[in-house]
DNA sequence: ATGAAAGCGCTAACAT
DNA sequence: ATGTTAGCGCTTTCAT
């Protein structure tokens, strides 16, 4: 069996209070019997049990995340962050990948309750308030929130950064610009990149065109072959906006096999910037999120509301900002860099 | 505060320890006793708290995965699979991400152990076992395992793997092949490909060039910059093989950056086969492993330790075969496919 | 400064 | 079939 703090006391000759008062650095303790108990801890190789330390406490220093696919270069790199900043605190951290299946959010959520976590950070696949489980659970959402969250999150503001890939490719000079997303109305997220996306064309005194909006889902493969259909059937724009990288790239392949070049037949820019986009041999423009950043942040304000018992306090919304990066797979090279990088432009922030 | 058994107990009018029979599907409860027990339990909403329960039964029903960086898209190929595998049987994971750092690791282990996992899967940096930490805790090495460790360990034939791809290099017809590899002895992974590659020259009675051996480390970068010494110093192999689809890509990059081409200037394998390296952009030549199929072995090996209490059995080496994926990246096109794929050869097996 | 004892939520004997 | 009790390893009053 493993040794507890009473084979210490035993050894050490103290009661078992004293040992746990020694190790837990409380006061009143003798400097001479603390150093004898620390010692004769370490001679017996002590490891505080964390479990039966949680059971008293009613704190477990434990975190949940819960996140739709771990294989999906995004996620690993918010992952990372939570991790890292998780680990700093003195908290462990429950790897749970969800498949895109909101059940599977679910049940996680239960499950992590049984397992007593402090708290959660979850980046969920939907956009709809989980009733059953909202509010069972300290969490902090990241990457995504749920429309009328009572929680925080840690997000970038998506309208904006849709805005941002479709004012380029305007400013690029594409007549047509369409839009590829994951699906009609699956997350905020994507409810806001098409809502930039729209909020361009609105500036621009453009015309929506529905044929050039597609859904389809998170697969890179599915990116393949709308794009492939849309040229099959010779209706295509001159210009892409997808919702994300994977998308992107399957669509950048898709145009390839169909014989046609970006961007000089087709026009691509994607979102999240995951590490292959920036790839000499894809180049792929796009909108870059602050992906481990958004995971410290997230984990630390988890703790912070953890910690200082406000659970309960005033959801805290982390908006920031997202980032044009303009790659080849965008525009023709024609026009300056001013142009490409609008920065300066007045009126720069759009509503939202 | 959380419902507990014995505010199920009251409302049920029942003792506690009926409560506990019943919610446990034990013998000896009366079915109409159980059914009110249940009821009353999910009308409480009722959570059963895996923490006590882990204190009396002395099992928590948890892992921790340790690996050197969720950031390299090999490692969540291999999470993937351990986290399924956990998840169906009743195991939650700690993460837990090293970044190649070894007091990292032993720090984890011991945390781990505090956490009272119930055992520890493994994707270690180095060759040597960590005497401090070895056999705390009922492991399965993953990818790759220390010498002489004395735990069970899922990993490919590296040596094989090292083999086989040389060998393709040199049945393409290359004259000097060269390797780039992480370090000279970090891991066993590691030293077996190296291993391979120097199998392969033997058998061909061909005389290794130690020149044409280069070691780093594990970043893209790294390869980057050691292919462009090797051409700036006009002192490069017509073929390389190197030890991981990473490095192979910075190596790739490298060379098209110095202006020359791959494979006509200078042939390209990998190891690994991240999914980047099927991009048609990339096509980069390599060994695959079959990852998430060694991440579930390696859960469920270890379960089946942990629930067999036969952790302190023989320690089983699972080896899987590697497989040689041709893409563009190796071979200028001459040869017919039976030569790239010299599948049939006999003695197709390597000593090791 | 230290010890005795209660109790966290649960399971598992041991009674009845 | 059900209740009583002890105890898992620890923290935390409450005494002394």
């Amino acid at each position: 069996m493993n040794v507890t703090i009473k084979d210490i006391a035993e050894q050490a000759r103290v009661s078992y209070a004293t040992v746990s008062r020694a190790l837990n650095n409380k006061y009143g303790v003798d400097p001479e019997t603390r150093r004898r108990v620390l010692s004769v801890a370490k001679e017996l190789n002590y490891r505080p049990n964390a479990i039966a330390r949680g059971l008293v406490s009613n704190r477990s220093f434990t975190l949940g995340l819960i996140l739709p696919d771990v294989t999906n270069p995004y996620f690993p790199a918010v992952a990372a962050g939570i991790e890292a900043g998780a680990q700093e605190r003195g908290y462990s951290v429950f790897l749970c990948n969800t498949n895109w299946d909101t059940r599977r959010e679910t049940n996680y959520i239960k499950l992590l309750s049984e397992r007593r976590v402090d708290g959660i950070i979850h980046a969920p696949v939907g956009n709809t308030l989980n009733e059953e489980t909202e509010g069972l659970l300290p969490t902090v959402y990241v990457s995504n929130a749920p429309k009328n969250a009572r929680q925080s999150s840690v997000i970038i503001d998506n309208i904006r950064g849709g805005y941002l890939a479709t004012k380029h490719l305007i400013d690029c000079g594409y007549e047509s610009v369409g839009f590829v997303g994951v699906s009609e109305h699956e997350t905020m997220a994507n409810n806001d990149r098409l809502e930039g996306y729209k909020t361009a064309f609105r500036r621009y005194g453009k015309e929506i065109k529905q044929d050039y909006i597609k859904f389809g889902d998170f697969r890179q493969e599915t990116g393949y072959k709308i794009i492939q259909t849309m040229i099959a059937d010779r209706s295509y724009p001159q210009a892409i906006f997808a919702e994300n990288d994977v998308l992107a790239i399957g669509i950048l392949h898709g145009i390839k096999d169909m014989g046609l070049r970006v961007p000089d037949d087709i026009a691509l820019i994607g979102f999240d910037d995951i590490s292959f986009s920036a790839y000499q041999e894809i180049q792929l423009s796009t909108i870059s999120q602050p992906k481990e950043r958004m995971g410290r942040l997230a984990v630390d304000l988890l703790i912070d509301e953890i910690e200082s018992g406000d659970a309960k306090a005033a959801p805290r919304r982390v908006i920031l900002e997202p980032e044009l990066i303009v790659r080849k797979s965008s525009c023709r090279s024609t026009g300056s860099d001013e142009e490409l990088l609008p920065r300066t432009e007045a009126g720069g922030s759009v509503p939202g």
